[in-house]
DNA sequence: CGATTATTTTAATCTAGATTAAAATTTTTG
DNA sequence: CAAAAATTTTAATCTAGATTAAAATAATCG
């Protein structure tokens, strides 16, 4: 308790270490794994005991499970955002990947991989999944929306999905914070999963 | 001991059940994530108990090591064989992506997803980084043999490399073994990853 | 078939790491 | 500054699941 009577200060203050605390979480379960990453190890990027996080969480599921909710609201946001602001049906795309790696490499990340959805309790699982079943449709349907434009040739839109966010969900495991790389992803990704590979177009 | 002495058909009961027993682990590892998984998850699947295992395996780690050596495997074997087939950069490259994920959706699969690689123990971690890495660097060479013979745009190899081990990376994570969909990620995914979205070309 | 080897199970351990409760410390507030 | 609330730590538990040893079963071979 507590929690509830806080003032600003320190709902910001709790705020605050919470967030800090799920991407630390988040930089952890990316880079060792969940099962690689004990709450010690989570707890020590902050400077604190294990016993600390439950302060903040219920338990490990919980703390998965925040983290996977913050990464799923930075997918949604950078698609909503690219909707609001693209042309076309491939300038939505190009501009979704961009907005999303852009969260991912900068002050947002790092951003929880969703590996171990099948470990979160039912409620919390479904959740996930809803929003990630949802995510992939609303992104589904704006290819449609390009190959109706003519901006996108037609083209399998569910693989074509699968692709694009496979290559942008595989971003925080081989991503590292290098500030010089993180300007390599966004200059380059949009182009490379919007544009392809051939020349001259 | 008695692995040692076995005759030829011992040793074949034996590849072929540790065989199975990989692929058990990879479709558990990938579907449940590797904390999520127990031993017992994997043995039920062969018809075994937990302990079992043991009899092909030292540990839990090895298990994982073993099968991370079996991805690696059919990723270098598909983009060799790319190499040895391919006409140009892009025409090994979209073969390349064809060669892997048939493998990874086909009889070969399920394929491991690398994602735990820090827990294992430094030996087998050093050996799959160096392979991963490897195998990485060998096709960054083959985009730019492709850009050398005008057959890809010039591009950042590093990056795009990455996108499209990423997309590939991320495959065993949405396929699980629906015979139509295979057929739809072998169609479309060389096409998806090598041309772009992008109409008339 | 009897003996030898291969494979699996049963039944204990063993352990890392999650979790909890109570105490200590730090921060805020009036 | 003193009291109250917020945050963290210390010091135990508690537990799932990995691991092991010995026994049981199945397969193979001469």
């Amino acid at each position: 308790m507590g929690k509830r009577l806080a003032q600003q200060t320190e709902e910001t203050r709790f705020q605050l270490q919470k967030g800090r605390m799920l991407r630390a979480a988040a930089r952890c379960f990316n880079e060792k794994g969940y099962s690689g990453s004990s709450l010690r190890d989570v707890a020590n990027i902050l400077g604190l005991t294990d016993a600390a996080l439950y302060y903040y969480v219920r338990n490990k599921e919980e703390l998965v499970y925040l983290c996977y909710v913050r990464a799923a609201e930075v997918g949604r946001e950078s698609l909503h955002r690219a909707i609001a602001e693209g042309r076309d049906g491939l300038d939505i795309v190009a501009r979704y990947i961009r907005y999303h790696v852009e969260a991912m490499v900068g002050e947002r990340g790092p951003v929880a991989i969703m590996s171990e959805i099948p470990s979160l309790k039912p409620e919390h699982r479904e959740e996930i999944l809803a929003v990630s079943r949802e995510h992939g449709a609303l992104f589904e349907r704006i290819l449609e929306q390009g190959i109706a434009d003519g901006s996108i040739a037609p083209c399998d839109v569910r693989m074509t999905g699968n692709a694009i966010m496979g290559a942008l969900n595989w971003v925080p495991k081989w991503f590292h914070g290098d500030a010089s790389v993180a300007q390599q992803v966004v200059a380059e990704f949009p182009h490379i999963l919007s544009a392809g590979l051939r020349p001259d177009n």
